[in-house]
RNA sequence: CGCGGGGUGGAGCAGCCCGGUAGCUCGCGAGGCUCAUAACCUCGAGGUCGCAGGUUCGAAUCCUGUCCCCGCAACCA
């Protein structure tokens, strides 16, 4: 029939990207996290049958040298670590059946070792020379984007860099960018926004160099061990990607795999510092091993705090654990989804986020509710007979375009336009006068409101369900979000 | 000439692809209502759409140039 309604009959995979667990949670991976959330809500409730994944990074030289300050092993380390991820899970009211996949999962590492297999059967991993910057002051081996705009090192600017050099294993990255540039121009939509695409076909078309897949075992142990060289481990990108298909049981469990990946809809959110890694070295890796690419690569943009982007140094990282203290669950799902731009970057103000709490949860959603379900709960003496499905076509049309701030604004506009009704109708006074009219636009009212909580339900699960409970109880609920002075 | 994004009433944003009376939220002013969380509804004030050219009957919207801000530049959501 439509695009979108062939689409519900696929199952969904959607992923988030694995946070990198050296540090704490951040504001900006819980947007990741409640938008993919979101989206495989919705699909849900489309009847889809949908895989939802997210879960940690955990292996590399960051991890090793936090253990190592702390004096722990780096299983020790992350087994603490994760558990602040983990537990995002309820803290942002995610569905409870997400698949939470550790890299460190015994599973995960045999799965990361087959991929390896079938790259290197394929001939696309080969030994080579990597050549890093070591900064002697610091005893550290330096990116470039450690170093500050004179290429040296910003602790010790005086200090000529030594480059070193290391035997590794190299991907041959270079040999997929004619296979990337075709999968671009095949799949429009491939990355979400369109100007992502251009960004990464840019990229792709100025040339691709091999990337270094391995370290060395004896300087960087933590990490998967390299098949058949125990000298070797692999560098925590090649590990970490081939996630998005060891949660589905690659390579044995076939069926979970064809079902969701091969004959699915695998769809990868990322944040805008993930596009290269996502949407092109994931994507040739795939090709490398003979496996089918993604379907779909949605880039957030970044949450800036006070205008900066968000770093420990400035010490300006807002912390979603603190957020859902602060405000709750649903309200930080509401900001994350509906005030913040779905692909560029937005800032984060608490000023900002009281306004549009006071405005549009308390003064909005909250006081519809109360107001309707009085009214209904006084004069009606039952709920009314709710219609299967009154979402509106343009509300499943932002949700297939990823645009959930979109989809938030069509529900905000109905609370709008059940708000204006009760002004022009007033049903209230109504009843005195004509009460069987009066019971009639406030049954309307009812099923309006319950549309809003249908709306809302991908969005904000636990207000959608208390209007619901609302409506059916056909009484009026506990306040939903009281008005907040500071 | 490395890549990309942005510059729209006091604040935050939409509109720009497919040119045609400049829209939304907050804030401000006036009025209305009392079902509701002093919430809600209506009306109003406030913008030469960064700047300069060009195309056009007509440009925030297309083209050229220019200034400013912000990311990225190979592994930090």
């Amino acid at each position: 029939m439509n695009a979108s309604s062939s689409q519900t009959t696929k199952a969904l995979y959607i992923t988030t990207t694995l946070p990198y667990v050296n540090a704490d949670p951040h504001v900006g991976f819980a947007m990741e996290l409640v938008r993919a959330d979101a989206v495989a809500r919705y699909k849900q409730l489309m009847g889809c049958d949908v895989f939802f994944n997210t879960g940690t990074d955990e292996h590399g030289a960051k991890i090793h040298e936090k253990a190592t300050e702390q004096g722990i092993e780096p299983q020790a380390y992350v087994d603490t670590a994760v558990t602040r991820f983990k537990d995002l899970i309820g803290a942002l009211g995610i569905l409870p059946e997400v698949h939470f996949i550790r890299t460190t999962d015994e599973h995960h590492m045999k799965s990361a070792q087959a991929f390896w297999r079938r790259c290197s059967a394929n001939g696309d991993i080969y030994k080579g020379t990597y050549e890093i910057k070591y900064c002697v002051g610091c005893e550290l081996e330096k990116t470039e984007s450690d170093l500050d705009e004179n290429g040296c090192c910003p602790i010790h600017p005086t200090r000529e860099l030594e480059m070193r050099e290391e035997e590794n294993y190299f991907f041959r990255f270079s040999a997929y960018a004619e296979r990337l540039l075709e999968l671009y121009d095949r799949t429009p939509d491939f990355v979400v926004p369109d100007f992502r695409l251009s960004e990464i076909r840019a990229f792709v078309e100025r040339g691709l160099e091999d990337f270094s897949v391995s370290r060395l075992k004896e300087k960087m142990p933590w990490g998967i061990e390299v098949p058949d060289d125990p000298d070797h481990v692999m560098y925590v990108w090649f590990d970490a990607l081939v996630n998005y298909i060891s949660t589905l049981g690659w390579p044995e469990n076939t069926e979970a795999f064809e079902r969701y990946w091969v004959n699915g809809t695998p769809t990868q959110y990322a944040g805008k510092d993930n596009l290269r890694q996502q949407s092109a070295m994931w994507q040739a890796m795939l090709l490398s091993a003979g496996l089918p690419t993604s379907r779909q690569i949605v880039i957030n943009g970044f949450i800036t705090s006070g205008g900066q982007k968000m770093s420990k140094s400035v010490g300006n990282v807002i912390s979603p654990h603190e957020l859902v203290a602060a405000y709750g669950t649903d309200a930080l799902r509401y900001y994350l989804l509906r005030e913040l731009q779905p692909f560029e970057d937005s800032d984060f103000t608490h000023e900002r986020f009281l306004e549009v709490y006071n405005a549009n949860l308390a003064n909005g959603v909250g006081n519809l509710v109360a107001r309707v379900m009085k009214m209904a709960e006084t004069h009606l003496e039952a709920s009314p007979a709710i219609p299967d499905d009154t979402m509106p076509r343009e509300y499943k049309d932002a949700f297939e375009r990823f645009d959930l701030q979109r989809a938030a604004d069509i529900a905000w506009e109905h609370i709008g336009t059940l708000d204006e009704r009760i002004a022009e109708e007033e049903p209230f006074k109504l009843v005195k006068t004509d009460p069987e009219r009066a019971n009639e636009i406030i049954r309307e009212l009812v099923v309006g409101l319950y549309t809003v909580a249908r709306m809302l339900a991908p969005l904000m699960p636990s207000t959608a369900a208390a209007i619901t409970e609302a409506i059916t109880h056909n009484t009026k609920p506990a306040t939903l979000f009281p008005r907040s002075e500071h």
